[in-house]
DNA sequence: AGCACGCCGACT
DNA sequence: GTCGGCGTGCTC
C-alpha cells in the first residue's frame, strides 16, 4: 500500500495542567505551511473550547493521524508572541517543569488570552471642530483640562485606557465642554511615532562615566553584573544606557522589583524619555495593560517599565535589558507557575544576542559567583554620587546594656544625638503588630493560632489577635484558656510598639510607622514618604518596606532593632537575605557631606557573620559566605529542586513524598541526591500539613535528567490525589 | 484545570 | 425505581 506523505501538524501551548505540546491539524481551508509559530489557534480541548499558542510546525505527529483533531480557526495573522519568546516559553517550561500551556498564559495580556483580537476595538477619547478650534486660554483655571485638550490637539484620538484617573475626569469635563467625545476604534499604532529624544541628564561622576562605558563597549550578548551601592547613582547609569538605545533606534526593558515600581521612578524616566516610556505593573487593569503591551510591541514605546511578568513582554526592537535589585525575591514567581524572571532574563538576552544589566547594591550569591567566573562582567560603583562612602555598622550588645522596650541605651543615646542635629532617625524591625507573643504570667501558656504551627501576634490597636502565617484572626481573650487566669501579657516587640514607645521616650517628636498594617490604603504610603522626605516626620518605623527603593535623604541614623532573626535559621540563605537587608536598610541614611550611623541590635555581636559585615561590608561577607556554601555543597555550588506535599491530613504528605524519593532513587541517576522527606519548617500551616523532599545535584544537567520525567510519574503515584503537590526548581526557600 | 464517566445512598 | 455524591481518568 503506497504511504501517504505525512501531513504538517500543528504544535499547540494549551492552557492545562498537562505536561506537553497538543498536535491538530490546520483547520480544513487552512495551509499549514504558510502559519507562523507565535500565532494563536482557537481549538476544541476535549469538549471545552481553549486557545492554544503555535509553537512550531512539524512535519508529523508522533500519534496516529486519526487521533488528531483539526483546529477550529487560526487566530492571528501574525504572530503575537516574537521568535524570542517562543524559545523562552520552551526553555521555561523544560527547565522548571511547568506545563507549556500555562508557561504561555503567564506571557499574554488577560484579553489576548481569551482569545481576543489583538486589534480589539478599544474606547477613544476623540477631538471634536470645536475643540480643535479652541485656545487653551480659556482652560486657564482647570489645568489638567488644559493638557488633556493640549495632548488631543497633537494627536487624535487617544486610547481612553492609557488615562489616567485625573486625565479621565479631564476627559469628562471636556466631553461636557463639547470639546471632545468618546467613540471606539482601533488606535493608530501603523506607523509608530518617532521617539522624543532624550532630556539631558546631569553630568556623570567618573565612576559612573566608567560604569556606562564598560557595559556599552561590547556588542551582543553579555551579563553585566553592576555591583553599586545605595546613592551610587545606578538609575542615572541606566538612563545613559537606555539613552544610547534610544539614538540607536532599539528599546529598553527595564525590570525593577515590585516595591521599586514607584511613581519617582516613573517620573524620573518620563522626565528624561517623555512620552515613549510604557509601563507595566499589577496594579493596571486589563485595558492598561494591553495598551502599555501593544506600545512595547509595536515598538511606539522606547522604554518599557515594570515588574517580574514584564520580562515577557514582546520588543519589536529589543536593545537592552535593565533588571535592578536583581537580589530581590520578588523576581521569583512562587505561585502558579513558578520561574526566575532574572535567570530567565539572561535566557531572553542570549536568545536575542543583547546586553543585559544586573544591578544591585548587595548582588545575589548566584550572580557574584557568575562574575568572579568570567561569565559576567563585573562593574563596580562603591562611591555614593555626593563623594561619600556607605555608613559604618556598629553592634550593640544587647545583653551588655540596659534597654528600654527593645532600645537599647546606646542606641537611645545616639537618637537624642541625631534628632538634636536637625537628622531623621530611621528604625528597621522586620517584625509589625505590637508583640509577636501573647502569654499568661501565671502559667506560661503561649497563645497559639488553631490552624498553624506558630504564635498569634498581639495588635493592640484594635485589640485582637492575628495569625502572621494564614491570616486568621481573634478577639483579645481577657484570660487565659488554659489556667483561666486574668493575667495576660505581651511579650516582645514589634513596630506598633515601638511606636507606641517612642510617643513616650520622645514626647513631641514627630513619628510616622510604616508597615503593612499602615499602609493598607492606596497612596497612604506616598503620603507617609513624603512626611519623611519632608522632613516633617523625625523618626521613623517600619519593616522591610522600608529597606527597598526609597531615599531620605535627610535620615542620618538607622537603628536595626533585632539582627538575630536570620542568624541561625536552619534555611541556608538567611544568612544572605540579612546581609542583603541590613545592607540596604543602611544605605537609607547618610548622603554626600552628611555621615550616616548605622547601629545594629544583636545579642550576638561575636557571630562572625555580623563581624564580618561590620568589618569588610558586602563584598566581604559574600566573599566568605561563598565559601562557607561552596563547603557545604548548597547552591549556587551545587543545584536544587523542592517538591513539597501538603494535606488536611497528616500522614498523606509523608506517604506520597516516601514513594516519590523511592521513584526518584530508583531512577539511579548519578550526581544526584534526594534528601528526605522531612516536615516543612512550620509543619501545619492554614490548617494543612506540609512535608518536602530535597533533590541534590552538583550540575544542572544532573537535575535536568533526574526532574525530566518526575511530574509526569508524580501524578500517578498512589497518593497523588490525596495531596497538592509543586516542583520548585531552584528554590529559594527551603522551609 | 475542566469535564465526563462510573458505581453507591436518599428521594419524588 | 432515579437523582446526584465526588473518585478516576483523559484531553492531540
Amino acid at each position: 500500500m503506497p504511504e501517504l506523505p505525512a501531513q504538517p501538524v500543528l504544535r499547540l501551548a494549551i492552557p492545562a495542567p498537562v505536561y506537553g505540546l497538543f498536535d491538530y491539524h490546520p483547520p480544513a481551508d487552512v495551509d499549514a505551511a504558510g502559519l507562523c509559530p507565535g500565532i494563536r489557534v482557537e481549538v476544541m480541548f476535549g469538549r471545552s473550547r481553549r486557545v492554544g499558542l503555535l509553537v512550531e510546525v512539524a512535519a508529523a505527529s508522533e500519534l496516529p493521524v486519526e487521533r488528531l483533531r483539526a483546529a477550529r480557526r487560526i487566530i492571528d495573522a501574525e504572530p503575537v508572541l516574537p521568535a524570542d519568546l517562543l524559545t523562552l516559553l520552551r526553555w521555561a517550561a523544560d527547565y522548571y517543569r511547568q506545563p507549556p500551556g500555562e508557561m504561555f498564559w503567564s506571557m499574554l495580556p488577560a484579553g489576548l488570552r481569551r482569545g481576543d483580537a489583538i486589534d480589539a476595538q478599544v474606547p477613544l477619547l476623540a477631538l471634536t471642530p470645536a475643540g480643535a478650534s479652541q485656545s487653551l486660554d480659556s482652560l486657564r483655571r482647570a489645568p489638567r483640562q488644559a493638557a488633556l485638550l493640549a495632548e488631543l490637539q497633537q494627536r487624535t484620538p487617544l486610547p481612553i485606557p492609557t488615562l489616567d484617573d485625573a486625565q479621565r475626569r479631564a476627559a469628562g469635563a471636556l466631553c461636557a465642554r463639547g470639546w471632545a467625545s468618546r467613540t471606539s476604534g482601533v488606535p493608530d499604532h501603523a506607523e509608530p511615532a518617532a521617539w522624543p529624544n532624550p532630556a539631558q541628564g546631569p553630568s556623570l561622576t567618573p565612576e559612573q562615566s566608567a560604569a556606562v562605558d564598560r557595559i556599552s563597549a561590547g556588542t551582543g550578548f553579555a551579563v553585566h553584573l553592576l555591583h553599586g551601592v545605595t546613592g551610587s547613582g545606578k538609575t542615572e547609569v541606566y538612563m545613559r544606557l537606555m539613552a544610547q538605545q534610544v539614538a540607536a533606534g532599539r528599546q529598553s526593558l527595564v525590570l525593577v522589583p515590585e516595591i521599586g515600581l514607584t511613581p519617582q521612578l516613573i517620573e524620573r524616566f518620563r522626565a528624561r524619555f517623555g512620552e515613549a516610556v510604557a509601563v507595566l505593573h499589577s496594579g493596571l487593569g486589563d485595558a492598561q495593560r494591553l495598551a502599555a503591551w501593544r506600545d512595547a510591541r509595536s515598538g511606539q514605546a522606547a522604554i518599557v517599565v515594570g515588574t517580574r511578568s514584564a520580562l515577557f513582554v514582546p520588543l519589536a526592537r529589543p536593545g537592552l535589558m535593565i533588571l535592578d535589585e536583581e537580589h530581590d525575591a520578588s523576581f521569583r514567581q512562587t505561585d502558579g507557575v513558578r520561574y526566575s524572571a532574572r535567570d530567565l532574563a539572561v535566557v531572553r538576552a542570549r536568545s536575542l544576542g543583547i546586553g543585559l544589566v544586573l544591578g544591585s547594591g548587595t548582588p545575589s550569591l548566584e550572580s557574584l559567583k557568575a562574575a568572579l567566573e568570567g561569565r559576567y562582567g563585573r562593574v563596580a560603583m562603591p562611591t555614593r554620587v555626593g563623594g561619600g562612602r556607605e555608613p559604618a555598622l556598629k553592634l550593640v550588645d544587647i545583653d551588655q546594656h540596659a534597654q528600654q522596650h527593645g532600645l537599647s541605651t546606646p542606641l537611645l543615646a545616639a537618637m537624642h544625638r541625631h534628632l538634636a542635629a536637625d537628622g531623621q532617625v530611621l528604625l528597621f524591625l522586620n517584625r509589625r503588630g505590637f508583640a509577636p507573643a501573647l502569654w499568661c504570667t501565671s502559667c506560661g501558656h503561649i497563645v497559639e493560632c488553631h490552624r498553624c504551627d506558630a504564635r498569634m501576634t498581639v495588635h493592640q490597636a484594635d485589640n485582637r489577635l492575628r495569625c502572621h502565617h494564614c491570616g486568621a484572626e481573634r478577639a483579645m481573650p481577657a484570660s487565659c484558656s488554659a489556667c483561666g487566669a486574668a493575667e495576660l501579657a505581651p511579650v516582645g516587640q514589634g513596630t506598633e510598639r515601638i511606636e507606641e514607645v517612642l510617643g513616650r521616650l520622645f514626647p513631641g517628636v514627630p513619628g510616622a510607622r510604616i508597615d503593612r498594617d499602615t499602609t493598607r490604603r492606596r497612596h497612604t504610603l506616598e503620603a507617609q514618604l513624603e512626611a519623611v522626605r519632608s522632613g516633617e516626620v523625625r523618626i521613623l518605623v517600619g519593616t522591610q518596606m522600608l529597606a527597598k527603593g526609597h531615599d531620605f535623604p535627610g535620615i542620618t541614623l538607622v537603628g536595626v532593632l533585632d539582627a538575630d532573626q536570620g542568624l541561625f535559621s536552619s534555611d541556608f540563605r538567611a544568612s544572605e537575605r540579612l546581609a542583603q537587608t541590613i545592607v540596604q536598610v543602611a544605605g537609607r541614611c547618610g548622603r554626600g557631606d552628611q555621615p550616616g550611623e548605622v547601629l545594629i541590635q544583636t545579642r550576638f555581636p561575636q557571630h562572625p557573620l555580623l563581624q564580618q559585615l561590620c568589618r569588610d561590608g558586602y563584598a566581604g561577607f559574600a566573599t566568605a559566605l561563598l565559601a562557607e556554601r561552596q563547603a557545604a555543597g548548597w547552591p549556587p555550588f551545587t543545584r536544587l529542586a523542592l517538591l513539597r506535599a501538603e494535606a488536611a491530613n497528616r500522614q498523606a504528605p509523608r506517604r506520597f513524598l516516601e514513594a516519590a524519593r523511592d521513584l526518584a532513587t530508583g531512577m539511579g541517576v548519578s550526581g544526584t541526591h534526594v534528601l528526605g522527606p522531612a516536615p516543612a519548617g512550620m509543619e501545619r500551616r492554614a490548617g494543612r500539613y506540609r512535608q518536602q523532599l530535597l533533590f541534590q545535584a552538583d550540575d544542572h544537567r544532573p537535575l535536568q535528567r533526574l526532574l525530566a520525567q518526575l511530574p509526569g510519574r508524580l501524578s500517578q503515584l498512589t497518593g497523588a490525589r490525596d495531596v497538592r503537590w509543586v516542583l520548585d526548581v531552584d528554590p529559594v526557600d527551603l522551609i
